[in-house]
DNA sequence: ACTCTACTGCCAGAAACTGGCAGTATGCCT
DNA sequence: AGGCATACTGCCAGTTTCTGGCAGTAGAGT
């Protein structure tokens, strides 16, 4: 796994074989097993093998407590995240739910930590997933938006992180009109498309950056 | 792993070893193995096998989705659950961290949805611990509680969950004194503490019920 | 002292894995 | 259309690993 992971373009039996010490044959074989444990490789003939993205994680083991944190946490993604994180959420839960023995599964689902509904209405969630999938692939974003006073702006911004406050959610950006390091309300944000150009900076310097200039500790 | 967690009290090796159909050499062998993966297996000269309470996953594929959801959401429990819950969910991540390449743990860590602070200073994280612990235990609880209007009383509850808003935190209970299903709030309980006595029903009844009471869907 | 039990090293037989070979099917390139 | 690179399968012998029995040590309870 963790050798077909580091290509992002497909690549031959031969050559992973040969990487790690083995035949082709036995690799065949090998793969073949991934597969059957739930690994997303493709093969095609006259191309190679391409790992979709994701995580494989090994066996683990976690005590009650932890169980109890998980599930209480996806239970919360699931209500509070945005429609296709809400899925993932439940995904999660239906993965695990679905390796564990009978027993235990009553257990996962009787868990007695619950998540009430929002106190606010949502609003529109598509913002924010276009917002996640805009940083994600690391492109600029053009947005009608509206301040605290309800000045009207439409503004170019990098964004690179969603924080996820109790009734309100932000991006956090950095926005050309400004020059600076800004947080725009999911809920104020009216038209929003994605643009072609892409943020010149890695979104990992932007946060690390943006944490220094506002002091905040890493989570 | 099935087999022995069925246990609740010390199993001998050879009538674990007959349970599955292998000698007791190899019995020793495989728990070294699981062992070394992680699981909680105690053996005492004497006594026998014990299976530590803790949940144990095969090996799992996730999608980056599922796992930003899966990172969000232990965030999430890390900052709004109480000091064990939080803990609980920080060693989730630490625990996944631990297992999965180098290459990924920072894709793991510069995950780029943030949970902001809460909007209200936390009341007294123990007394949720404890509510937790008899909940756990199906124990009574008795409370000191402050309604709405302020008027103090003394009650003797069955706690069976706890609900989390996004301010507040309720115990849902069966409480003696009304002889209903009462919510309540955690921030208005005074004193609190766990009684010997045992819940007389069992606490995933109670959680059936209380949802067809209140026509609450499962989560 | 005795019994029950966990745990280890050793070794032969059993089981699983590996690697090579031959062959089929599919997509890409000229 | 034809050649080439590649995925993929069945078969079989050689190698590696796993298994089960035996003998023995050590700790806990009676």
């Amino acid at each position: 796994m963790q050798t077909l992971r580091r290509y992002r373009y497909p690549v031959s039996g031969k050559q992973l074989a040969s990487e790690l010490g083995v035949s082709i044959r036995t690799l065949y074989r090998d793969i073949a097993s991934l597969q059957a444990q739930g690994a997303h490789i493709e093969g095609e003939p006259g191309v190679g093998y391409l790992l979709r993205p994701g995580f494989m994680l090994p066996p683990l083991m976690f005590s009650d407590e932890e169980i109890e944190a998980l599930v209480l946490g996806s239970r919360w993604v699931s209500r509070r995240g945005d429609a296709k994180l809400g899925e993932a959420a439940r995904n999660v839960m239906a993965k695990v739910a679905a390796v564990i023995p009978a027993e235990l599964r009553q257990e996962l689902e009787t868990s007695t930590l619950l998540i009430g509904p929002a106190a606010t209405q949502p609003e529109d969630d598509s913002i924010l997933e276009r917002v996640r999938a805009a940083i994600r692939a690391e492109r600029k974003l053009c947005i009608a938006y509206g301040d605290s006073e309800g000045n009207p702006s439409t503004r170019i911004i990098w964004p690179f992180a969603v924080g996820f406050f109790d009734t309100i959610r932000v991006v956090v950006a950095w926005c050309e009109l400004r020059k600076g390091f800004r947080h725009f309300r999911t809920d104020r944000i009216g038209e929003l498309h994605s643009l072609e150009a892409r943020i010149p900076r890695r979104r990992h310097d932007l946060l690390k950056e943006w944490r220094e200039y506002k002091g905040v500790e890493p989570q």
